[in-house]
RNA sequence: GGGGCGAUGGCGGAAUCGGCAGACGCAAUGGACUUAAAAUCCAUCGGUGGCAACACCGUGAGGGUUCGACCCCCUCUCGCCCCACCA
């Protein structure tokens, strides 16, 4: 297949077509890779026809844990099963014809990759962005194992069912926040659409607004909150701080604060999480001063604050917060308004709390009058002067925790020594090999497996020599796919990720397709350490994003127009239906069915239309090659016209128009080609070989033994694209609208450059448009140049 | 609660910049071929009225702008997706 390999350097234009690669599972390749796949193909098989040099990658994401699961269970290594998955996976894409460059396949779990991947977390541990923290995990108390949030499926592990608890573990934790801002900046230098980009913004949730200190009272402590209405400091009535607050183990001794707080712990995050569990806590004892009022402010706990948002502690507005208002009426705390909502003066604040932004400020001493928008400076600007708060930015992002207690990853290139602390395993010593074991199956303890082995576990520190310890755990699913790409423009560099010069040549990625589910996550985190690579000066300086597009692709429900599923029985299997119908069917049905972005129900009578479609035309051809003769002008025409049509359609990811135009134009030259009397045309090869040029990105397989068939040399997809010419349109008629008040009342056909004032007179003597003329008077007519007339009468 | 998107025949969907609504495909109906079936081919296929020519209505609902609106503006209804006790 060195047909389709990439050329670094080359002179011609470079355009990297990147779709998301695969995890390698034992199920092999499913209906939405088929459907990726075929996108991504038609479009790096139209572009080399354009004449560009395409590179268009694939490879393996293949560390995960339902391979581990299978190694676990058949006794396997997970090696040899990814080895198995890989090579059926590359039967099935060959099966359905894509046009991957194999020679750059890259494998998230070879070690020449990973040595990279861990490269990269030693440097964000050079750089203080890698620290270790206690972080709660998803813990399942039957298989003893800490469970990733994808894992973890309403609230109960993925694997056995058992509902989720949490657990604290010192972790791995990326400091991603401290890229927060500019993650938001630099999607403006991206055309991701809007949706892509509010999912990214969405995620990240900048919000504005104040950290404000409240003295606690008879201590030497304050409690610092962070609020985005600072325009209500003057009708905070409480506090309350999250159960993990440092506060709280102050006032453990009193026996309903304990209790409150371990049951808190006891609740999964799910039940945590649920927004409609009514509003519980437990008071400390302790109370604190209003910074403006000197009011007593009683300090409650509850774990509907928490404790990874902010500072883990709120001012408690129940006039103006819903939350706090619940929590008021429930433990009977006062409720003070502060802004008189503009349409309602009469708001019952013992029913509801006023949220809106409308109004006007009361009680509360220098923002008085103003409204709550005016307000909120305002109250910044009088807080900091009296050293009470400042103006303070919180994100809904959270720092990344990269730790999982797994086999199957990338361990982390990390040692302990309990005199230098943690210190990166030496460059010139990764990769840092996963080692090969007996047994897969995780630890009572909630460690990685790897604990288990002390032969590895046990070395020297790297600083001092001393005995040290290797760090067990190992890295997310996130971590190989968060630069694959990069790997991919110089997939066999020993020496560094990539050379930068063939990073400059081919990125950034062009076009990226992928799923909605990944708009968030993964393309967010790829985006962070690309920046981060980008501040190391490993990737070329002048190209700050990693993507140019991204384009998501929808989804294929099942028959039932349901979402696919084993346990509903309603899963395609592609490979079955090339088996049945071929392969250019599967490929042709799959972009046929809507737009590339939409969600749509899988039809096999669809699918079968396709296939005649491909079958007639492969007939038409048959019957009418060697004709060697001119073809008619309505066939040179039509034809002519038909590889603009699905060049635009093509190049805009209009997949389903464009094949709908092939259909439409096999239409017209069957009925010219078979209808009797004059208006029979005749059909000769060079058209039949152009059609098959423009089919060969869609139906491959078909256009290659259409071509051959049409006396076409060579192999098809080595041809440049027809050239479009615009005189032959200029032969054939155009018809024209011609409305009466906007109505459509006839069509004129005419030839192009067709004067206004001819078209208007074969308009007036048509009898069907007379009719509508006649006795009136025209006061008015529209003419848009070769589309339509307008007559406007009285 | 926040954000994004959408609503067009029996179905999936077309319609470039505001200019022939329903392309293309599926399903359906009638017919040809066949001993029969499959395959293939031909015809019809938004609604109402009409033998027909043709006319009127029609892009979720209501209003507006315009010579002209699926498309732009306002109000509303419904649906899908993502995020969500985020202070």
């Amino acid at each position: 297949m060195a047909e389709f390999q990439a050329e670094d350097f080359s002179e011609k234009q470079k355009i990297y077509v990147l779709t998301e690669f695969p995890y390698p599972s034992g199920s092999g390749l499913h209906i939405g890779h088929a459907f990726t796949y075929t996108g991504g193909d038609v479009y790096a098989r139209f572009q080399r026809m354009q004449g560009r040099n395409v590179l268009f990658p694939i490879g393996w994401d293949a560390f995960g844990l339902p391979t581990e699961n299978y190694a676990i269970r058949t006794g396997q290594k997970p090696q040899d099963v990814t080895k198995t998955n890989t090579e059926n996976y590359r039967e099935q894409m060959n099966a359905l014809g894509f046009s991957f460059d194999w020679s750059r396949v890259v494998n998230t779990t070879d070690p020449t990759y990973y040595k990279w991947t861990q490269w990269i977390f030693v440097k964000l541990f050079e750089q203080g962005l890698a620290y270790k923290a206690e972080m709660p995990i998803n813990w399942c108390p039957s298989c003893k194992v800490g469970l990733a949030n994808e894992e973890v499926i309403n609230g109960h592990c993925e694997r056995c069912g058992t509902e989720v608890t949490r657990r604290r573990i010192s972790q791995w934790v990326v400091r991603i926040t401290q890229y927060a801002d500019r993650l938001i900046a630099g999607l403006e230098q991206t055309e991701f659409i809007e949706k892509v980009k509010a999912a990214q913004v969405n995620w990240i949730g900048r919000s504005q607004g104040a950290q404000i200190r409240f003295q606690v009272n008879d201590r030497d402590d304050s409690l610092e909150i962070f609020t985005t209405r600072p325009d209500t400091l003057w009708g905070c009535t409480f506090m309350v701080i999250a159960p993990e607050h440092a506060l709280v183990p102050e006032v453990m001794d009193r026996p309903e604060v304990a209790e409150y707080v371990e049951g808190s712990r006891k609740r999964s995050e799910l039940e945590r999480t649920e927004a409609s569990r009514p509003k519980e806590g437990v008071f400390s004892g302790l109370t604190a001063r209003h910074p403006a009022t000197n009011r007593e402010l009683p300090i409650w706990i509850s774990d509907f604050v928490l404790p990874s948002y902010g500072t883990g502690a709120i001012m408690a507005v129940p006039a103006h917060d819903d939350r706090d208002h619940q929590f008021a009426l429930r433990y009977g705390l006062p409720i003070q308004p502060v802004i008189l909502p503009d349409a309602d003066a009469e708001w019952d604040f013992s029913k509801a709390a006023y949220t809106g932004m409308e109004g006007r400020v009361v009680n509360s001493g220098p923002i008085d009058g103003l409204s709550p928008s005016d307000a909120i400076p305002v109250s910044i600007d009088w807080l900091a002067s009296q050293g009470l708060g400042e103006r303070a930015v919180s994100y809904h992002l959270r720092d990344w925790i990269f730790s999982r207690q797994h086999y199957w990853g990338e361990p982390i290139p990390m040692i302990y020594c309990r005199e230098c602390g943690w210190n990166p395993v030496p460059e010139d010593q990764l990769p840092v090999l996963l080692p090969e074991v007996e047994r897969y199956e995780p630890t009572d303890t909630g460690e990685s497996p790897l604990a288990n082995i002390p032969g590895w576990v046990d070395v020297p520190c790297p600083r001092c020599g001393g005995p040290g310890r290797r760090e067990t755990d190992t890295m997310p699913n996130w971590a190989g796919s968060d630069w694959y790409f990069l790997r991919y423009c110089d997939p066999h560099n020993d020496g560094a990720l990539a050379d930068m010069d063939k990073l400059r040549y081919w990125m950034p990625v062009d076009v990226y397709i992928g799923g909605d589910e990944h708009n968030t996550l993964h393309l967010l985190y790829s985006r962070f350490i690309y920046q981060f690579l980008h501040d190391l000066g490993v990737v070329p300086p002048e190209y700050p994003e990693p993507y140019r597009r991204r384009l998501s692709h929808g989804v294929i429900l099942g028959p039932d127009g349901q979402r696919m599923s084993k346990s509903r029985g309603n899963v395609i299997v592609p490979q079955e239906y090339v088996d049945q119908y071929g392969a250019d069917s599967v490929r042709v049905y799959l972009l046929f069915m809507g737009p590339y972005d939409a969600t749509m129900a899988w039809n096999e009578r669809a699918l079968l239309g396709v296939r005649r479609f491909l079958d007639r035309f492969h007939r038409f051809v048959r019957d009418h090659a060697g004709q060697g003769e001119e073809s008619g002008p309505g066939v040179r025409a039509a034809v002519n016209r038909l590889g603009k049509d699905v060049a635009e359609d093509t190049a805009s990811f209009k997949y389903n128009t464009a094949i709908a135009h092939m259909m439409e134009t096999l239409n017209r030259l069957q009925d010219l080609a078979e209808s009797g009397g004059d208006q029979r045309e005749r059909v000769a090869e060079h058209e039949l070989r152009t059609f098959s040029q423009i089919l060969a990105p869609y139906a491959p397989f078909t256009a290659e033994s259409c071509w051959q068939l049409a006396g076409g040399e060579n192999s098809v997809h080595k041809t440049s694209w027809p050239v479009y010419d615009p005189a032959l349109e200029l032969e054939e008629l155009v018809t024209i609208a011609i409305q009466v008040n906007g109505k459509l009342r006839g069509t004129v056909d005419v030839p192009h450059q067709t004067a206004e004032a001819e078209i208007r007179r074969l308009a007036e003597s048509q009898p069907g448009i007379a009719k509508f003329l006649h006795d009136r008077e025209v006061t008015k007519v529209i003419y848009v140049p070769m589309r339509t007339m307008n007559f406007v009468v009285k």
